[in-house]
DNA sequence: CAGAATTCATGTGTATACTAACAAATATTA
DNA sequence: TAATATTTGTTAGTATACACATGAATTCTG
């Protein structure tokens, strides 16, 4: 018998619905999760063109590029060429960006926390191992 | 150190993309993941209010809406109205859905299967209850 | 060095996914 | 029963997410 409950593609939006139910209804900034993530990794880079930022991010091309338009639009992020690249546009955090950083990760590590909440301390290190080998 | 690499929501959006990948590496039918969640819920509860199944496949009034909307125009539904409630709108399966059931069926074994991979029969076990805590 | 291949960014089209607002039908309750 | 509340379905708006096509710039290669 087949169970759509069993099947791990089904459980795993599930889980992701709950992820993003429990992300938003913490975030003050109007970060979506995704918003989120390149934003991170932009402080993290530093400079870095928005197709590397994409491939860094794992957002394709179409993606990223409106997640940084809207990361700028918030006044998180600020475009600029590349002298060596003329192909480029270069991703860098505003002066705002920089401010929101540690708030930021802070914000992060408790949504992971609030989402892991129905596992113990070992079961969340195993898990997230074995969820990191579905990658 | 904040590692966007460790944070559960960032892995379980990584590890649904795979999921996808392998969804739609193998699907013949032309179905998504979601069109195919819905089309076997219907099969199993026979006759189903929209906005019932949209309950009971996760996906909200709007989402379920273009679900269904697709499956129909793929052939795989049809759509009447319930005599008992004017508001309604039934989904029931087409013969060309009720035939292709069990090829989805074992279709979607082989998805999860596959997807599971990097992962032993005991972890498989192990990792689904613990991600089914999750939701 | 010149042609070919690749990379970067943009745009279009389709498919989730959720919010909010709305109208019609049904159910509840005062 | 009449007023209220809920349910059902639709529509509009925003935000991922991916495939595909295009053009410009850069890199590779013969």
């Amino acid at each position: 018998m087949y169970k759509l409950e069993e099947q791990v593609g089904y459980i795993l939006r599930l889980a992701s619905q709950r992820h993003a139910t429990v992300f938003n209804k913490h975030s003050e900034l109007g970060l979506t999760p995704t918003q989120f993530s390149a934003l991170v990794r932009v402080a993290e880079m530093g400079n870095c063109s928005q197709n590397l930022l994409g491939r860094r991010t794992a957002m394709d091309v179409a993606t990223i590029k409106g997640v940084v338009t809207r990361l700028k639009a918030k006044g998180f992020v600020e475009l600029g060429a590349d002298p060596e690249d003329k192909r480029r546009t270069v991703v860098s955090l505003t002066k705002t960006g920089r401010e929101v950083i540690k708030q930021l990760h802070k914000f992060g590590a408790m949504v992971t926390d609030e989402t892991l909440a129905p596992l113990s301390g070992e079961e969340r290190k195993v898990f997230l191992e074995m969820l990191k080998r579905l990658t």
